[in-house]
DNA sequence: CTTTAGCACTCCGGGAAAGCGAGTGCTAAC
DNA sequence: GTTAGCACTCGCTTTCCCGGAGTGCTAAAG
C-alpha cells in the first residue's frame, strides 16, 4: 500500500527534526512545521497509521516518535532532497584536493582527514581492484662497487625504487646483460612466478651477478605484494563523541575499535558510485545499529577508490551524500588529470 | 628535608594502589598491603605527613589519598623498580618487529600500532632530525617518447621515482646531458635553491628539454619537501574509552581531538633515551592532566625515532617505559640491520 | 616520642520517592 | 475527515535518605 502523500510529507519532517534534535518528534512540532495548517491531533492519527505501518517508532508510550530504518530508507529513496553544495564548499572541496602529493596511500589518508572534517563524521577509505599487480620494466642504475639502484616500473605506471647494498662487489659492465635478463625474463609475471624463475637461472650467470638479480627480484617481490595489499585508512573517529547516541563510553569504544582495527568488513558499494546502509541493513554485527554511506571513484587503471562514512543511523544522509558524492568527483577529477598529464607544470616555487 | 624510608615505602604503596585500582586508597588498604606490622593509625599519621609535604592529595574529607603529581614525580625517580620483560614478551616484541616493509612511514606506523596493542595507551610515533635534505644524483630513463623515468636519490640514501608524462616529444639523445646537467647543478642544494637555478639555465637548453628538466625538479622539489616533512602517526587512541577517567565523553573527546589533529606539539625527549612527563610537567594544555611516557630510537643516518605513549596520570609507569625501552631497542637494531645489509638475502618465497 | 585502639564525624554514592512536563490516545463535536 | 479537550502515561530530574568507607582526634600503652 501507499502512503498519502501527507504521510510522506509528515514522515519527512519527522526525520529531518530528529536527524538533528535526537530527540522524539512530537505532534505539535511536526504541526508547527508544516506551517499550522492542520492540527496536532490530525497529525497524531496520521503518526499512529505510521508506527503501524512501521515506519516510525516510539520509544515509550508517552513520547514522541523516531523514524524506524524502514523509515530512513523511504526517506533515503523517496523524500530526500539532494541536497547542491554551495559555490562556496565546492571551492573549498576542490581547494581541499590540491594536494601535491606523490604517493597514493598519502593521497587517499588525506583526503579521508579533509572528507572527516567536511561531514564530521568517522570516515574511511581504501583502494580496490588491482589483483595482479607485475612489474613491467626493470633498471639498475650503479652508483658504487658497493651499491646500485634498483628502479622498477609496475603495471599501474608506478614506478619504485631503492638502493640495494651489495654483498659482493659487480662488475659494472656485466649491468647491462642482467637488466636484460631481468626485462625478458621477469616482467609480466605474479611475484610467486618470479621467485621460481629465479631458481632457473641460477646457473646460467656467476653468482656475483646471482646475487644481485637475487636482491632484485625480492625487493620486487615484496613491492609487488604490498602494493597489491589494500589498505584501509580511518580518519576523525574522534568525531564520534560528540554525538549523543556515543555518549556512552562503552558505546563509543565498541565502534571505535571496530573501526581502528577491521581492514576487511567495510562496507563497499558493489555497483552504482554510491551506497547507503542503514542500521540493520548492515551484516557486520558491529555497525548493525549505525548507519553507512560510501562512495566510490575512480583511480584510473583499473582501480577504484572508496569513501565510506559511519555514523549514527539518524545521520544526515542528504549531506553527506552531497559531500562525499562532491569528493568522490573531485577525486575522479584529480587522478583523472594525473593520469593524463604531468603530476605538475609550474616550475616556479 | 627526606623523607623517611617508611614514608617512601608508604608512598609507593598508594602510587602502585592507585595505578591499578584508580580509587583513593585508605590507611587500612595500605597496612594491609604493607603486611600489617604497622597498624593503620599509624599509616594515617604519615599520610597526613604526606599530604602536608604535597605527594600525595585528598579528594575530600573523608576519602582515601592519592598521589600528587609531585607524589608521581618521586615515585618515577626513586621508587619504581625497573620492570624487566619476560622473555616471552620480548619475543613477542622481536617477532611484531619481524616486518619486512619499505618505506620508513609504514614501518613506523605499524610499530605504532603495535606498540599502543602493547601497552594499552594511544601511541604516537613521530621522526626528528633531518632537517636539510637535497637530492645527490639523479637519472632519467626514456620509457617511450611521451614518458620517461625520474629517478632521485637523497642525502639520506633513500631512493625516489616516478614517471613523467612529457607534453613535449624529447629526443632520447639529449638526455644525458640533461642528466649530467642535473647532476652538477641540482645536486646538494635546498628545494628554493633549485628552483632559482633553474630559472638560471632556462636559456641554455631548448623548450623541450627544459620543461623535461622543470618537470623533473620540480617533482624532486616536491619530493625533498615531503620528504623533510615529519609526520606523526596515531594508534589506538580509541584505547581511552576503556578508562574510568576517560568515561566522561567530553573529556575523551578533548583529549582524542588534541592527539589526532596536533602534529607538532607532542612531547619529544630532548636529551637521553626516555622521558617521563607527568600532568601539569606537561606545557601543552590539553595534556595537563595526562601524563606522557616517549622514548627515541636511533633510525640511523642523522635521524631519531620517537615513540610516545600518553595515558592519565596514573598510568603504569613501570610497564610502559619497560616496553617502550623494548621496542626502541627493537626499532635501532631493526634499523640498524637495514643499515648494514640489504633489506632482504632469501631469495626462495 | 611513637604507636595503637577507640570513636565520633564527614562525605560520597546509590537507591527510593516525588514532582514536572512533554506527549499521547480517546472521545465527542464540528 | 478534522479538531478541541482532557485524562493519562512515563521518562527525567531533583530531592532526600541512608550505608559505609575512611578520616582526624584523643587518650592510653609501649
Amino acid at each position: 500500500m501507499e502512503l498519502t502523500d501527507r504521510k510522506k510529507q509528515i514522515l519527512k519532517v519527522v526525520v529531518e527534526d530528529y536527524i538533528q534534535t535526537a530527540e522524539p518528534v512530537g505532534s505539535k512540532a511536526i504541526a508547527a512545521e508544516m506551517g499550522g495548517r492542520i492540527s496536532s491531533a490530525t497529525i497524531r492519527n496520521e503518526l499512529a497509521d505510521l508506527v503501524e505501518l512501521g515506519y516510525l517508532e516510539q520509544p515509550h508510550t508517552s513520547a514522541g516518535r523516531i523514524p524506524s530504518p524502514k523509515g530512513y530508507r523511504l526517506y533515503v529513496n523517496e523524500l530526500m532532497e539532494q541536497q547542491r553544495l554551495t559555490l562556496a564548499e565546492t571551492e573549498r572541496i576542490d581547494q581541499a584536493l590540491q594536494m601535491k602529493m606523490e604517493e597514493l596511500d598519502r593521497v587517499i589518508s588525506q583526503a579521508g582527514r579533509v572528507v572527516a572534517s567536511f561531514v564530521n563524521y568517522p570516515t574511511y577509505m581504501a583502494t580496490s581492484g588491482k589483483k595482479h599487480l607485475t612489474a613491467r620494466r626493470f633498471d639498475l642504475l650503479p652508483v658504487d662497487e658497493h651499491s646500485c639502484i634498483v628502479v622498477m616500473m609496475m603495471g599501474d605506471d608506478r614506478v619504485k625504487s631503492q638502493l640495494l647494498r651489495l654483498q659482493l662487489k659487480v662488475d659494472t659492465g656485466q649491468i647491462p646483460a642482467l637488466v636484460d635478463m631481468l626485462n625478458n625474463h621477469f616482467t609480466n609475471i605474479s611475484g610467486g612466478e618470479m621467485s621460481r624463475r629465479l631458481m632457473d637461472v641460477a646457473d646460467q650467470v656467476s653468482p656475483q651477478l646471482f646475487l644481485l638479480l637475487s636482491q632484485t627480484v625480492s625487493y620486487a617481490v615484496d613491492v609487488l605484494e604490498e602494493a597489491g595489499q589494500r589498505e584501509v585508512f580511518m580518519a576523525g573517529a574522534n568525531q564520534l563523541l560528540k554525538l549523543p547516541e556515543f555518549r556512552n563510553a562503552d558505546k563509543a569504544h565498541e565502534l571505535m575499535s571496530f573501526l581502528s582495527d577491521s581492514k576487511e568488513n567495510l562496507p563497499v558499494p558493489d555497483d552504482g558510485p554510491m551506497k547507503i546502509l542503514i542500521g540493520p541493513e548492515n551484516v557486520n554485527a558491529a555497525l548493525r545499529d549505525t548507519s553507512v554511506v560510501v562512495a566510490s571513484y575512480d583511480i584510473g587503471d583499473d582501480m577504484r577508490g572508496l569513501i565510506g562514512v559511519v555514523g549514527p543511523t539518524r545521520m544526515d544522509y542528504a549531506a553527506v551524500a552531497a559531500r562525499l558524492t562532491g569528493f568522490a568527483d573531485g577525486l575522479t577529477r584529480l587522478f583523472g588529470k594525473h593520469e593524463k598529464l604531468p603530476p605538475k607544470e609550474d616550475p616556479q616555487t
